[in-house]
DNA sequence: AAAAATTACAACCGCAGAGGG
DNA sequence: ACCCTCTGCGGTTGTAATTTT
């Protein structure tokens, strides 16, 4: 990363150690917001500590940067995470673990502090339910078998029903047989520590083929299951008793 | 209607790595 | 080679909003 921090000086640069005294915490104020967002406008992002002193914002560069990043970029998307997205974060999430960021950038407008929050309120909360580690073995099969599958579902089922989710669907790469050097497809933007996401799940996934010795979906994940279209948004009201530990075990 | 519990999200903290002096 | 500053990341906490009792 390129450092600037004696680049571009200003004149409040001096009263640094002044600000220092009395720095804001907590929520950010509609004015901070329209100032940071001025400042940004006409100076560019970045150099993060000396745009919070010019800006004249009390805040510390960190605080700054986070709110631009997380809530005031105009390319933040906001709003319920849709099926597509949760697919995505599911598979990411199967193959990096924890590294936000890295899923952040395959869902564009979505932050990494959001994928971050969506994973410990719903996914791990189910996991706990579940009395289950939200690493282990057992709910990881269930994500790969039972949720990935009827996500997959609904989201193609709206793609059939609405044209507007076809676009959303091509961001699932292979998942919908589209574009292969996007999403699950892989593609030139993999990393070369061969952790890309390779296509066999998502041809898995796409294609019903359920990898050799895994249990088969077929008569359970497609029979239907209201309750974890509830649980992950999918279907209409919610429901905290949505499935039930023996139901699911037998079956895996 | 009010209190308690839960959920969702924004923000902070500590750390590691990069780069300049 | 070492120190300092800055950035970015992941973990955690705080709190407003919502739901349940």
């Amino acid at each position: 990363m390129k450092m600037e921090v004696h680049g571009r000086a200003c004149s409040s640069e001096t009263a640094q150690s002044e600000e220092e005294m009395d720095l804001r915490r907590g929520p950010w104020t509609v004015e901070e917001d329209l100032v940071l967002m001025n400042y940004i406008n006409s100076h560019g992002e970045g150099r993060w500590n000396s745009l919070a002193r010019c800006a004249g914002l009390r805040r510390t560069g960190k605080s700054c940067r986070l709110r631009w990043l997380n809530y005031l970029r105009p390319d933040v998307r906001r709003g319920n995470i849709t099926p597509e997205e949760q697919l995505l974060i599911l598979e990411l999430h199967s193959r990096w673990g924890n590294r936000w960021s890295k899923i952040a950038q395959h869902l564009p407008g979505r932050t990494d502090n959001e994928i971050k929050n969506y994973w410990r309120t719903r996914v791990q909360k189910h996991a706990k339910q579940l009395q289950c580690d939200v690493n282990s073995k057992q709910f990881k099969d269930v994500m790969r078998y039972l949720w990935m599958p009827r996500l997959l579902e609904r989201i193609r089922a709206a793609a059939g029903n609405s044209p507007t989710a076809a676009p959303n669907l091509a961001e699932c790469g292979t998942l919908a047989g589209g574009d292969p050097t996007v999403g699950f497809g892989g593609g030139a933007e993999e990393d070369k520590g061969g952790d890309g996401i390779q296509g066999d799940v998502a041809m898995e996934m796409a294609g019903g083929g359920w990898p050799e010795g895994a249990p088969s979906p077929g008569g359970y994940a497609y029979q239907g299951l209201p309750e974890l279209e509830q649980c992950w948004g999918l279907g209409g009201e919610t429901s905290e008793n949505w499935w039930n530990m023996e139901d699911i075990w037998h079956l895996l």
